[in-house]
DNA sequence: CCTATTAATGTTATACTATAACCTTGATAG
DNA sequence: CTATCAAGGTTATAGTATAACATTAATAGG
């Protein structure tokens, strides 16, 4: 299990790998990365931190990429469904994703000053969902595992 | 862990040990469960599945008890920060807690076919999530833990 | 090359979810 | 009995999301 998101890191270095691996998911699995595609997922990857699909819509129409709100579900919704983002449902925002390439089951820590999210990857049935799933002879097809509270930095000198 | 929801049972009993749960822990706390709000937690107890603000709304007002959405709403938030509801994430709706008294941390099993959800009571900062947000440094307040999938009736004749 | 087919995008309209703001009513305490 | 505050009533609007249909672009097969 590792969480990726909240450490200090070369974020250029971090970009660009996760547009490389988009690029490499996309040709393997026959997925177009159209251009508007491609600069909804720069938009998520720019920080790690959540943005709802107006915030993207914003960027797009400012960029003459597209003025209505379809634009930017259809992009996002694409970029979901590659496993390229995540959307978080207590937000009702989306994400890109940090573990691309793995078939993973990620769990949100969500940091309410800062608004960070990392993204920790765990494994479906695994812990206490899956017990409970398990023993309820549930079937479990999605999962939505999300924490806020305060991540690190915002632990000092916070609205804590 | 115990996980309430899609065994069969006496509905009319359970929904009476919720309402006198729910009347003892007001009268404890001070909480006033006002007619409106009354209504409200019946709605939600009168089935083991999530319900929309609006499917509240509709119901009240045609009983005569508030046709705006903030009347709705507000039930719904003193039900919730009052730990007599919960609020599902991924559907935008709301259900009856069904482990009303102890604190706890609600994990949710939603069935897309019948819609039934059931209540797995879990433990703040046990399993994975736990563990992710301990070596992350994250102070978690708040977790969403849901799973959708397929209830045990439901995987049998259903949209499998 | 050309054209049939499908995928993607453009656009309009609307549905669904939620809250701000302000006013009135009703309960409670002093 | 009245000051205070919690709850409810009401209007308006903000925020999130999708249906439906028209148009354009990419691709494969002839």
């Amino acid at each position: 299990m590792s969480t990726i998101g909240f450490e200090t890191h070369d974020h250029g270095a971090c970009v660009d790998d996760a547009m490389a691996a988009a690029e490499a998911r996309c040709a393997a699995s026959d997925l177009r990365l159209t251009p508007i595609r491609r600069r909804v997922l720069e938009l998520l990857l720019a920080e790690h931190r959540a943005l709802g699909a107006y915030d993207i819509l914003g960027h797009l129409s400012a960029e003459g990429l597209g003025a209505q709100p379809p634009v930017a579900y259809r992009a996002l919704d694409f970029l979901v469904k590659a496993g390229l983002a995540h959307r978080i449902e207590a937000l009702n925002a989306y994400i890109a994703c940090s573990h691309v390439g793995a078939d993973h089951t990620p769990a949100f820590l969500i940091c309410r000053s800062c608004q960070s999210v990392a993204e920790s990857d765990t494994t479906l049935t695994q812990g206490r969902l899956g017990d409970a799933a398990r023993a309820a002879g549930f079937q479990i097809e999605r999962t939505v595992i999300e924490a806020q509270g305060l991540c690190p930095s915002c632990q000092d000198g916070a609205t804590a």
